[in-house]
RNA sequence: GCCCGGGUGGCGAAAUUGGCAAACGCGGGGCACUUAAAAUGCCCUGUCCCGAAAGGGACCUGCGGGUUCGAACCCCGCCCUGGGCACCA
């Protein structure tokens, strides 16, 4: 009788014997080739949770794959280490954020270790490590320097719950913060802003080369939010004074002719400006409540039209027809896109013609409807040709769109223009746990860089965390006040910090030469191993993370920190699912997270990572549910067969037909590790594995098994191995390639069928010719029987697969 | 409203992409071992019908059509569900 299998013993050794060896460490000077595999680092909310299981798992199972296939991986890891529950916790207990952050790490980096996974910690990085945020700030001041970071007053989202600025990502779209829940209010503050809006364009662009989930691909479109149109200038009537000329921005320049109004946004600069004497209390009290209306409310589509605009008694003149047209204020015009003001064609846009209605105003169609449309229906936005518009009347819309343009180019009036959704990226934080934005403020020179030689930056330790929601930094005399590095004199730090998607921006950058003293990281060493060549981590990246690393390369290769032609951080990214419980997804906040601690103390590290392969598509979602335990048994169960097998193996009957399904295996098994299809890679290496205590087994067929199962159990497969080869690593074993010589086959199953459905199944050779499997499917007594001596009209034979006789 | 996914046994799923639907596992049933239980091993397990049985037959991939010798897979129209975007002119 062997010795059982005792999971928590094995696993322990090995995850020692990892350590201690240094068995995934790797130097930039490797001679195996290059391979980086990076799970996307996490925050330290405490000890792992299956998310965490489920991600790692992935991670780790490809590290030592593409290891076993002769690669040099680079498997860093590290902490998003910033961030507001170390904040929040610091002020409600007085523990400093450090100390809560550093306890985190510690716990996550425990139950990492715990599932197995194998990273190179030399290269660990924190997001607050003094000498990351060095570099964090030389990247903002060179992205200063470069134009690419400035400073604007703009109206912000200001979350009165978390009392800080957010980023419009960040705001839900119900116009609450997706952190607390409340109500995103508006404020004008002095802000740090990345110039993303530059790269929009190409940031659109480079998507297409990229092998990313089209999921993932499709949601960073809409975000860019590309269209094409024109702009172009209208005079107000009666009104010489040259500024007085209000600029639009449409989509739809075939349709203007069809303009029978035109809108500005409430805070437009011209709003009060044109507007008539008689007009003038109206539009003033209508400004002042839309300044004060949330955005919540004034994203509201149903609030009553009537109340959302007014007319402000001046006229624009249409340049297409010379007509005069009424000039609106209304809050569902956005100051911050395009040129805040439009041309309304009630005819072709629906919320014109909402608005039109609402307001009595005229309705043009400029493109003939289909014959089917109800006479005074709504607004028609399809294709068709135009009418009521002079010179483009017959035009397709595409066709009329072109003109137009060229007209407006050829007056002078106004241009082909292309317009994004994307906003630049708002960095600033009234927060205390994060990286300080290294700039003073001195009276006399304003707004200077940090000398590079007084970089980092950091936050003082001895502050007072107060529930007050504003940062302690602006309280912290010592802090605040400084000298101006340019003048000497008296000045005041810049109290905010930045945006944790600042840090998450680089760090895969900074895992390249993470002990680069001199700066955020040499070119070789990055030339070395970006991009990444496998991304792994949750959808809820899909937009932000993955949005702003994608910024982050390209301006770093064009203030020359990073190698210019380096565009894209991450070659291939992979998305896994969720794990949800009773539908929704599992998360801290909803208290309905599954600690592993639970199984990696009794069915042990590996069934668990095993049940994560085997459950499903690594890209679906996984239910936790009752049944959730029993898998994770089963999957246990076969763990202990494949111990059992090993340890006394059954005597093969045929060894060379066992060696030979072997080869299959390693056939079938390698091409389901290439294309993510883990589930049945474990359910081949199950039917394998019944097979040999069937059948018996051989010692190459028990080898076979170890060496695939490798990356997925690692733990016990290095122990049998171990057993079995006198000493040896199974991860250091070359990934097994089967002999194409042991996959023939004599004989393979066709199929017969009448009128498409099976009547018989026949062994015949795999090279049978289209005549001989017909003749031999004639021949079959089955077939006789069905067709009862009748002749088929028809015959497919699909030599050696199938045959289908047709009467 | 717009844009993406997804819908297959009691359950998780498979079918490598138009060719044997349900591999593998969970659950359920049975047998063996055992004084017994657990553990372990083996067998059965989509639904309905005929048959005492061995067997045999029909129907099955959300619904309705279509293309095809042949459809879970392709096309059209619905229904349900998950996600993203949502006054972006």
């Amino acid at each position: 009788m062997a010795e059982p299998y005792d999971a928590q013993a094995i696993e322990k050794k090995w995850q020692q014997r990892w350590q201690e060896e240094g068995t995934y460490e790797v130097d930039n000077d490797d001679p195996r080739p290059p391979f980086y595999v990076l799970c996307m680092y996490p925050y330290p909310s405490g000890p792992a949770h299956m998310g965490h299981v489920r991600n790692y798992t992935f991670g780790d199972l490809i590290v030592r794959h593409k290891t076993m296939h002769g690669h040099g991986v680079l498997s860093p890891i590290g902490f998003d280490s910033f961030g507001l529950p170390a904040e929040n916790a610091a002020i409600k207990t007085g523990v400093h954020p450090r100390k809560f952050t550093d306890e985190r790490i510690a716990e996550l980096t425990k139950s990492l270790k715990g599932i197995g996974a194998a990273y190179d910690w030399r290269r660990q990085v924190n997001s607050h490590d003094p000498e990351y945020m060095r570099f964090t700030q030389t990247i903002f001041l060179k992205f200063r320097e470069a134009g690419l970071a400035y400073r604007a007053n703009a109206p912000v989202n200001w979350c009165p719950g978390c009392h800080t600025v957010l980023a419009n990502e960040q705001v839900l779209a119900n116009g609450t913060c997706e952190r607390s829940g409340d109500v995103v209010q508006k404020k004008d503050l002095e802000q740090w802003f990345f110039k993303i809006t530059d790269y929009a364009q190409e940031l659109l662009d480079d998507l297409d080369q990229l092998d990313w989930p089209d999921r993932v691909k499709t949601m960073q479109r809409n975000w860019i939010g590309r269209s094409e149109g024109a702009e172009f200038e209208m005079r107000i009537q009666g009104s010489d004074d040259p500024e007085h000329k209000i600029k639009v921005f449409t989509t739809r320049p075939d349709t203007s002719f069809g303009m029978t109004y035109a809108v500005l946004a409430p805070e437009h600069p011209l709003a009060l400006q044109i507007t008539t004497k008689d007009q003038y209390v109206e539009v003033e009290r209508f400004i002042a409540q839309a300044r004060l209306t949330s955005d919540i409310d004034r994203m509201s589509s149903e609030g009553a039209l009537d109340k959302r605009g007014v007319f402000t008694g001046a006229y624009a003149v249409n340049p297409f027809t010379d007509e005069p047209v009424p000039v609106y204020l209304a809050d569902y015009v956005l100051m911050t896109y395009g040129t805040g003001a439009i041309m309304a064609v009630p005819g072709q846009d629906q919320r014109d013609w909402d608005f039109a209605k609402a307001y009595d105003l005229p309705i043009v169609r400029t493109v003939q409807p289909p014959p089917d449309w109800p006479a005074d229906g709504e607004a028609y936005t399809g294709d068709g040709p135009a009418i009521n518009s002079r010179w483009l009347d017959g035009l397709e819309v595409a066709e009329a769109k072109a003109k137009a343009i060229e007209w407006l180019e050829a007056e002078a009036i106004g241009v082909r223009k292309v317009n994004y959704r994307l906003r630049d990226w708002l960095l600033s934080r009234q927060r205390f746990w994060g990286c300080p934005i290294p700039i003073v403020y001195c009276p006399t020179h304003g707004a200077v860089p940090v000398p590079e030689s007084q970089l980092p930056v950091l936050a003082p330790d001895d502050v007072e965390f107060r529930p007050t929601g504003e940062s302690p930094l602006k309280f912290h005399e010592g802090f605040r006040n400084t000298t101006c590095p340019i003048c000497g004199g008296p000045a005041e730090r810049e109290t905010d910090t930045m945006d944790t998607f600042v840090d998450s921006s680089w760090y895969f950058l900074r895992f390249c030469d993470p002990d680069n003293k001199l700066e955020p990281f040499g070119h070789d060493a990055v030339e070395r191993w970006m991009p990444v060549d496998q991304y792994i981590g949750g959808i809820e990246h899909a937009i932000l993370h993955l949005m702003y690393a994608r910024f982050f390369m390209k301006a770093l290769g064009d203030v020359g920190l990073a190698p210019k032609h380096l565009r894209e951080p991450f070659k291939r990214l992979f998305t896994q699912g969720m794990i949800r419980m009773g539908g929704t997804k599992m998360s801290k906040s909803k208290g309905n997270l599954v600690a592993p601690s639970k199984y990696l103390d009794t069915t042990g590290a590996d069934a668990l990572r095993l049940f994560h392969l085997f459950v499903g598509p690594p890209a679906d979602d996984v239910d936790w549910n009752d049944q959730t335990d029993e898998v994770i048994e089963g999957c246990a169960r076969f763990l202990k067969r494949v111990w059992r097998l090993a340890h006394e193996p059954p005597p093969a009957q045929d060894a060379y037909e066992i060696d030979r399904a072997a080869h299959r295996l390693i056939a079938r098994v390698s091409d389901d590790y290439e294309r993510w299809s883990y589930n049945t890679a474990v359910a081949a290496l199950m039917e394998f594995t019944n097979l040999l205590y069937k059948e018996g087994a051989t010692p190459f067929a028990v080898d076979t098994l170890l060496l695939l199962l490798a990356p997925m159990t690692p733990h016990i497969a290095a122990e049998v191995w171990e057993q079995r080869h006198d000493g040896a690593h199974v991860h250091a074993q070359p990934w097994p390639v089967a002999d194409p010589a042991m996959l023939k086959v004599e004989s393979t199953t066709m199929i017969v069928q009448v009128n498409g459905k099976v009547r018989d199944r026949l062994e015949v050779p795999p090279t049978i010719s289209a005549d001989e499997a017909e003749r031999l499917a004639l021949a079959s007594a089955k077939v006789q029987e069905q067709l009862a001596g009748a002749t088929p009209k028809k015959v497919i034979a699909r030599p050696p697969k199938l045959v289908n006789l047709v009467l």
